[in-house]
DNA sequence: CTAATGGATAAATATTACTTATTCAATCCA
DNA sequence: TGGATTGAATAAGTAATATTTATCCATTAG
């Protein structure tokens, strides 16, 4: 059982395809195909029931699912460890994070953490919450920042940052000169809402319990986009108060509490508890919690 | 990091030689050479001091010491899951025992262990206590059968077994007819004690304590010898009660109890609580404790 | 000072893994 | 239903990797 096959065994498993698993890990498929028969043969039993075009785990092959992920994590710990002996952090951290915290958290922190750790190599994972924490369950993310509340038992959780949901108008709006919105003040107008994500989720029960129902006029993917749409004048939006800082200082976008209760969007660290955190993820966490004490103080 | 490249690694830390991993591992010296040369430069340092003719690990080797035996642990583990995963137990289980437990406790064991699990191997260490812990502890072995006390906070001890040491003289000898003897009456015999070991130890310690100086003519390697010997009138000896119960019966030798407190040889089963036990070590495990269950009751 | 030991190196060879080309079966869709 | 397509298995050729053989060099033991 060579780790290379267990590799390919677990890709095979998440990607429910030799195919798909083969382009993943840039080799043909008759490779896949070959290192999980050597698999099969030296478990002694099928690992993977071939039913017509679709694949399906066996017994054997759920086993091998469970601690073959195991394996792997420790095996990158092994490698790190040693390469750490020396004192140095290296090699490549992951973060996992959301749109949001890469443009308006994560160059400051980097800056810090460059200028201290020159030699680790980023590699940003940038997607929702949801998936960053389902990356982080297959090990592929050292440490991610996602929206909290987050219930995993094998995840620490460090809440970083909190915000704000307010209502974004372009600078002329007649809404622009109001101290604060209610929810009804909104119906009337074009809607311009994120795509997916945890923020479009919680919208989505806002309005849902408001009994009004939701007339988006226009979804987009991000945050940036939604800014430059709202300033054009196509609409309004409910955006975390300080993506929207300079647009505000510039006088371009205006920003508006809504009546009632905060619509409080919290950020947090999350890192496994049961794998080994590399001094570079260490060093990236120090930083992230230094930076929090710091803006809260 | 491969995982053979780490158990050349581990051998070579153990034997700190490269050429006597390689015979080990049936290799030529050059292949382990490049094993290490490749895991020094995936890790970015070197692993081993060559110091002359001598190597040392160096820190970064430290590491991959330790580690490297819970990868390759894990490694065992997860195929041993997985080939288990039909709900058979199968593979090869490790034994480790000192020759007394070999001659008279494994043969009834395994008979009614093969009678239940005919697919699985068994490979016998054969050795003294302090050698099978030191096996334990690089995982080479499954289970262990010893002499008690141990302590290692990694270890379950399960007490099996408990004896007496007894005087044993031959059928004719003119101590046979007492009812027991006291060190003093030792003295004056021919003794044949056993070479190294748990019981060789107990044995110095108790005639250290009677200030009597240990006059042994012949050391023996195993019991099955000391016994021929004492019985062709060579000598007397010291030995567990139930090793010599055939020959009592058939009435060459004859045992005497010591007086004064009893000399207890304690046998106990251990394995690591840190590390899967496979079907088949269970299964050896429960039988070793029904059989010592029913024993005591 | 010589012989022997132990590891490094180089070239040749064996082994292993991978790719390309192809086949076969299952599923999709017209 | 019947091509068309997808996905995995197989076979043969090729590339990559590991291992051996042969040799060298440094250290150490006698």
């Amino acid at each position: 059982m060579d780790l290379d096959q267990v590799t390919a065994f677990l890709e095979v498993a998440r990607k429910k395809s030799f195919s798909r698993a083969a382009e993943k890990l840039y080799r043909t498929q008759p490779a896949i195909s070959a290192q999980i028969r050597a698999l099969e043969i030296e478990c002694g039993q099928k690992l993977f029931d071939r039913m017509g075009r679709k694949i399906f785990l066996t017994p054997a092959g759920k086993v091998l699912f469970e601690c073959g992920e195991n394996l792997l994590s420790l095996h990158r710990e092994t490698l790190q460890r040693v390469r750490e002996a020396n004192g140095a952090a290296g090699g490549t951290l992951v973060i996992g994070a959301n749109e949001a915290t890469c443009l308006y958290v994560l160059p400051q922190v980097f800056a810090e953490f460059k200028r201290n750790y020159p030699q680790v190599a980023i590699s940003i994972y940038r997607n929702f919450s949801q998936k960053i924490l389902l990356k982080m369950a297959e090990s592929q993310i050292d440490v991610g920042i996602v929206t909290l509340p987050v219930a995993q038992s094998n995840l620490k959780v460090i809440p970083i940052f909190e915000d704000e949901l307010q209502v974004v108008v372009p600078a002329g709006h007649r809404l622009a000169k109001r101290a604060s919105v209610k929810m009804e003040d909104l119906v009337e107008e074009q809607l311009i809402f994120p795509k997916g994500g945890h923020t479009r989720e919680l919208l989505e029960k806002i309005f849902r319990k408001q009994r009004s129902r939701l007339q988006i006029s226009m979804e987009l993917a991000s945050v940036e986009s939604i800014k430059k749409f709202v300033g054009a004048g196509l609409g309004i939006s409910l955006i975390s108060r300080s993506y929207a800082e300079a647009e505000t200082k510039a006088n371009i976008l205006k920003l508006i509490p809504l009546q009632g209760p905060k619509l409080v969007r919290r950020l947090g660290l999350v890192y496994r508890t049961d794998r080994h955190l590399s001094r570079a993820a260490q060093a990236f966490t120090e930083i992230v919690h230094s930076r929090n004490s710091k803006a809260s103080s």
